[in-house]
DNA sequence: ACAAAAGTGTTCATAATACACCCATGT
DNA sequence: ACATGGGTGTATTATGAACACTTTTGT
């Protein structure tokens, strides 16, 4: 049996009760997205997610679950958030796994207890070719990550603690940040677009401006005529030394 | 032998490769202080750690382990990082463990691999009863948090990251922190060496009122005479609705 | 000419800083 | 009286928000 097999190996080489979750990021169309997985047949969604190796480093083991599924490297990942509870599966869970599994392994492996490393990882949206090497995944979706539906685990929690860790570090590291959610030259327009989707607000673009050249990060380019009928707007990218 | 015992005891009802660490921050005398633990008989000091019990969320862990050493209850507590490389364990540290254990312990048990979930604490140096009911400690020590010695494991950056997280802490939640790093009462001159204690530099003190005046937290209570030749400051104390 | 979006300037309010000044207290 | 630490006022300087005005572009 394909699945007894896949856990066999699991419980083999990796570490037990261990996982690693990573709220994948996009901003996409205006939008911060995050990448939702479909489990199995059902209608749940949950986050990518995956086992430590025993001679792994957990950064890797997110990095590598990271790359099993969006075959993109060099990937910006944040750590922000370690959960332990004892019990948090609740009966609505694991009826659904049930149901796939058979209640035997459920018993055996969706019971056991889980504590879960969680990441973020800024991705672009249109580079990423989903990979679905994993048995239980054959779908995925991006979505608002304001509006994310009710996914499985406690993984509604995650996604909100990574949302916080975001807005937290947009400020404190925008190259990084920009670098990775934006393409690499971009307009003042463009650059506000994501400030507004991060922290679900709306500024006041002339102040806005000014602010972004005052932090003296961004390196002006030439105009970017997109055959509108209106002012050409300066592209700019992020300056390379800090 | 008792150590065995031990062992063989942490490895039936613990989470195997997982441990809790805590960084126990004080103020005391106008600094921030860290409590060490000076491992058996070597001169090597450690933070104080402790393994997950199979059926206990790691918040718990982590406060039941600080229950154990400190004796203290209901402390404050703020999960900040985990760490988990494979392998940290420098030839220093097994040298250390072997002279202690012997070496099949070592192989046994310290090579494992572990994953620290790291927290803070805050806690009164004055109300700790150091309790030393673990098997290889016996002393403990305070020691001035921006000036702790090398520690065993990778403890110095678990220490570091402590202090960064509460700094950015201290603004965001300066009353839960406030009460639980100071006495009830305090005058304006205390809370703002607290500030110093935990950014190492300087305010002016004139501004430094006004702006906490201005947080509106602050209740303003009898002036506090110290038999000291000069005016008596004002005693204020965090305000009880928020 | 006009609409749409971009860039710049100016004003006003608020917050941060520096520092002068006076106040209480015990020796 | 004076040294010491505490409290308040005030002037100056940054910083931020609001908004008017000008520029550029394609239709």
């Amino acid at each position: 049996m394909k699945v007894k097999e896949h856990l066999k190996y699991a419980s083999e080489f990796h570490l037990p009760n261990i996982a690693v979750n990573t709220v994948i990021f996009s901003f996409h169309k205006k939008r911060l997205n995050v990448l939702l997985l479909k489990f199995a047949d059902t209608p749940h969604f949950m986050l990518p997610g995956g086992l430590v190796m025993k001679d792994e480093d957990i950064d890797d083991a997110a990095m590598r679950n990271l790359k099993d599924r969006t075959d993109l490297e060099n990937i910006y990942l944040e750590q922000f958030y370690t959960t332990g509870k004892a019990k948090y599966n609740s009966e609505d869970i694991v009826n659904v796994f049930s149901k796939q599994l058979g209640d035997k392994m459920v018993e055996n492996w969706l019971n056991q207890r889980f504590i879960r490393i969680c990441y973020y990882a800024l991705v672009d949206e249109d580079k990423l070719k989903p990979t679905t090497k994993d048995l239980f995944v054959n779908e995925h979706k991006w979505v608002d990550a304001f509006e994310h539906p009710k996914l499985l685990f406690n993984h509604n929690i995650i996604v909100e603690k990574a949302i916080l860790k975001l807005q937290d570090d947009l400020d404190k590291k925008l190259v990084e940040i920009g670098e990775n959610l934006m393409s690499e030259t971009f307009t003042m327009g463009e650059l506000q677009k994501l400030y507004e989707a991060v922290f679900q607000r709306e500024f006041t673009r002339t102040n806005f401006q000014r602010k972004m050249l005052s932090l003296n990060i961004l390196e002006r380019l030439e105009k970017k005529y997109s055959g509108k009928s209106h002012k050409a707007p300066y592209l700019y990218r992020f300056k390379d030394i800090q």
